[in-house]
DNA sequence: CTGAGGATCCTG
DNA sequence: AGGATCCTCAGC
């Protein structure tokens, strides 16, 4: 079994944090005690300073987690219909994080939506679909990672993974930044295997 | 209290 | 290319 992956080594910048946690697994127990691991294969980096970041313009009620100790999730809402998970990275009062946008799941999770049914690969393929498959919602927001809370990170095996990095998706501010990696070739990355927008 | 916008996803 | 859908925050 893999290690666990703990507070102090998600204290670090988001941008190394970030192309760090591809090949790492996350993992989700569900209240039924049903364990579903997946093989993170594409994250991105907010950092302070960054005008794309949540945490920008300072702290309020939704992205306070992000300003907390590194290590905690970070859930959010968005677009009337979706949440997304972030790992906290950085010390105390540093507004920064990291979205895990995709997980290549190693078994199917309990209650899917029946449309999901098609691709296994790709049941999390994006961080929207991400959050559905594991049910993560806002309950989830600003939980230590760690077994006690249901979702956690362990480190991968092996040999460093070969990486792509290019820049951020979906973004209406700070576009050109570099701080999306994916795992090279893999078909479990969001939209497939495009790299920008 | 109001309204504008958003780190998405699916359909056509 | 557009729509679903609603929370959050800034502004009045």
């Amino acid at each position: 079994m893999a290690a666990i992956i703990t507070a102090d080594w998600c204290d670090r910048a988001a941008t190394a944090v970030a192309p760090d946690l591809i090949g790492c697994t996350l993992v989700r127990q569900f209240a039924s005690g049903i364990i579903v691991r997946g093989q993170i294969v594409e994250t991105e980096a907010y950092m302070p300073g960054d005008p794309a970041c949540h945490a920008y313009r300072g702290q309020t009620r939704r992205n306070a987690a992000m300003f907390g100790p590194a290590g905690v999730s970070y859930v959010y809402f968005i677009y009337g219909m979706y949440h997304c998970l972030n790992v906290v990275t950085d010390a105390v009062g540093q507004g920064s994080a990291v979205l895990i946008r995709s997980a290549q799941l190693e078994s199917i999770p309990p209650d899917l939506p029946p449309k999901q049914a098609s691709q296994p690969k790709r049941i999390a393929a994006g961080p929207g679909k991400l959050c559905r498959a594991l049910q993560l919602d806002r309950a989830y927001d600003g939980l230590p990672l760690e077994p006690a809370t249901g979702l956690w990170l362990e480190h991968r095996r092996g040999d460093p993974p070969e990486l792509v990095q290019t820049t951020r998706i979906g973004l209406s501010q700070a576009q050109e930044l570099p701080w999306r990696w994916f795992l090279k070739g893999s078909r479990a990355v969001s939209r497939g295997i495009q790299s920008s927008r």
